[in-house]
DNA sequence: TCCATATAGTTCAGAACGAATACTAATTCA
DNA sequence: TGAATTAGTATTCGTTCTGAACTATATGGA
């Protein structure tokens, strides 16, 4: 949900909170800067910065690495960093797959783990469980690697309200007004920042924004090739979630009104071409007993193989997924695309069938079409660093 | 553009700037709230309310309009309301007329002024010394009528630049590239406020949340039928400019990957199906010396009539609307829509066609399709608007 | 070696501001 | 007439940034 502007009185204390998170806004994930070099980005007088920094080194979030050279002459600064001892959990729970990553100050995934497994259809409490048994494995790893955590947050492919905490559905799960609440709670206990529950689509958009491609675009579609056709808008560095909180829903954007039904009860939904089992079935895959995954290979195979079918399947999903790029593209001015998921194994015939299609129907109105190369980490990075980025944002909560 | 996170340091006095800005927007345009009201919606206390107030007072933005009762018990309060002595100025160029009028800080718009003339292919220095002479005429009017002008704004049926106050392109103008920043200054001489240059759609859009359908809705999409097809986008109760400064372009969204090439270059937009000279060439409206509101009027006759071809004319352009109406629905997670323009002459055959579309397309997905009552002031109000709401955003620079 | 110069960082007085509290003002009701 | 109730003001206090003066630590040349 947009934000309404809520009337919120300005205090006194709202300036130094807003100046603390400005401080640490002025250092990147691998930045370090004296307090002087920080006065000179910020705007801030050196005697606002020195006490802002004392703060912020109470917190732990900051630390000091060491001296800095600026010039040639005179005292030099002491070096500052965010500290890599402090970190956060992001979760994923997915079709096949439940994955647990920790992820530092400094932006690296420091612990990493992956439980393969099919998820579809299995009660939420069964799957939660071999998820929180997965979360305190990692949870004793970071430990043991000296990183504290802060706070988490959990990726799933579904429609989700964070503010509740409840995944509304998520189709491919199997899964209807679940409530996480609990769950959330569980997977980081004591921390200072709770949990937040967040689409998997949104999550991998935002690891793209902060660790992968989307640092040097700033404004993007991400669409994430899963079961079903996720997005996620990033609009000026930022995650644009619409006007009702769930933007960004590029599999039923409608790209041929003739079309095919859909299940979401409309009519040539992208889904209905370049979704998986759209794409395997036209491509002539069929499921055999198969996992997706296998079903997905022998797909490459037939491509990599050159056989007619599948070419033509893969091309005609990427023919759909440049007419809702360009209606993206025009709606809210786009003119960046990144591809992650499963749309990667297929770049070799989908990257071209998207450019020239783009070519066609808004010739040098996209700029950039890129694949992810975040693997498939992105949706675990992409809920911890939003953790970390509550606490960078909000400091003065771990101030006495 | 969306603003990057410029790196600005709170000050102390940015929360009096914000309390200032937060008193007034606690009163409405037919607001009346006493300081202890305020306090209360404000979660200010009566202490700050007091002292914002004063200074309110002494900006004009602000006046006491007697007591007001709150409780049966108690001192009366003096009730505070929007001063309709100050007001703003909105001029738009427009392809067959020039428009200006003045609005009040209560939403009255108190003037309104306008010329008929075809500016199709004039030089921009002919059409805006035009503009000037009837802007001139209606500050005198707004003068002779007591209302002191804080700002102004000038909408334009193309692609601006704010900051520079250029005109990028504006096709059906025949400008190209036109700086501007001259005659902003002349618009609204001496005001505290700069007038701004605006899109026409987005000013309308803006117009439509301020003072007509938008206000119950929030959030929506405004299409607007001029003689291309225009687009606003209204998030939040504020308007998406997107991540290049100019979403919303609507007339340029695929609705038919194999249709017709466009003028844009790109193949099966919405203006080759909804746009005025698309819908009055398949209805078989010719242009022979006419104007295009000659040419419209004899296609809402024909209508009228029950003439199939223009009714199928009409129709195909709902149906051409809804594709993109259901791509803003998937991206932006909008459901509500608000027609203007002369999509308003077209209503009665235009809206049923839009909202069968929609309904086999996207079913349930939007919930209000509504057309604009503003009539041919939308965008002359939407500018000026702007304008109020810059000054009562940032009443701290009225004071000395 | 020593001092001028340059840069980093701290200390302290001052101003701006909202919060809290106590006060005055104006009204109703018994 | 006075108690109760509500509106609005005055005063004191704590928080925060700013600016100027100050200390700390480096380089480089006499």
């Amino acid at each position: 949900m947009t934000s309404e502007a809520t009337p919120a009185p300005g205090r006194v204390g709202d300036v130094r909170r807003r100046n603390l998170a400005l401080v640490l806004g002025c250092l990147g994930p691998d930045a370090v800067a004296s307090r002087a070099e920080i006065a000179a980005v910020s705007g801030l007088t050196k005697a606002s910065v020195s006490s802002l920094v004392a703060d912020l080194l109470e917190t732990g979030l900051l630390e000091e690495v060491g001296v800095t050279r600026g010039g040639e002459r005179g005292r030099p600064g002491v070096g500052l960093a965010l500290n890599p001892r402090r970190g956060a959990l992001g979760a994923e729970v997915n079709v096949d797959y439940l994955a647990v990553g920790v992820l530092d100050l400094r932006g690296q995934l420091r612990v990493h783990e992956t439980v393969e497994a099919s998820n579809q259809g299995r009660a939420p409490g069964d799957v939660l469980a071999d998820l929180h048994g997965l979360a305190a494995r990692v949870r004793d790893a970071a430990s043991a690697d000296g990183v504290e955590l802060l706070g988490g947050g959990l990726a799933v492919p579904g429609i989700v309200d964070a503010t509740s905490g409840r995944v509304a559905t998520a189709p491919n799960l199997g899964w209807d007004d679940v409530p996480l609440a609990d769950a959330l709670e569980d997977l980081v206990p004591g921390t200072p920042f709770a949990a937040e529950l967040s689409n998997e689509a949104d999550s991998a958009a935002l690891a793209e924004l902060w660790y992968g491609r989307g640092r040097a675009l700033g404004s993007y579609l991400y669409l994430s090739g899963e079961v079903g056709v996720g997005g996620g808008l990033v609009i000026g560095s930022q995650l644009f979630t619409g006007a009702g909180g769930h933007a960004g829903e590029v599999g039923h954007v409608v790209v041929d009104p003739g079309g095919r039904r859909c299940s979401c009860g409309g009519r040539g939904c992208v889904e209905t071409v370049a979704g998986q089992e759209a794409i395997l079935g036209a491509a002539g895959i069929t499921g055999g007993g198969s996992t997706t995954t296998g079903r997905l290979a022998a797909l490459t195979r037939s491509l990599d193989a050159g056989d007619d079918r599948a070419i033509r399947a893969v091309k005609r999903a990427g023919e759909a997924l440049a007419v809702a790029v360009v209606a993206a593209a025009r709606l809210v001015d786009l003119s960046a695309v990144v591809l992650g998921g499963h749309f990667g194994l297929l770049r070799d015939v989908l990257g071209p069938a998207l450019d020239e299609t783009l070519d066609d129907l808004a010739p040098g109105r996209i700029a950039a079409v890129t694949f992810s190369d975040l693997g498939a980490s992105a949706a675990v990075t992409g809920a911890a660093g939003a953790a970390v980025r509550r606490a960078l944002a909000a400091p003065h909560a771990l101030l006495g």
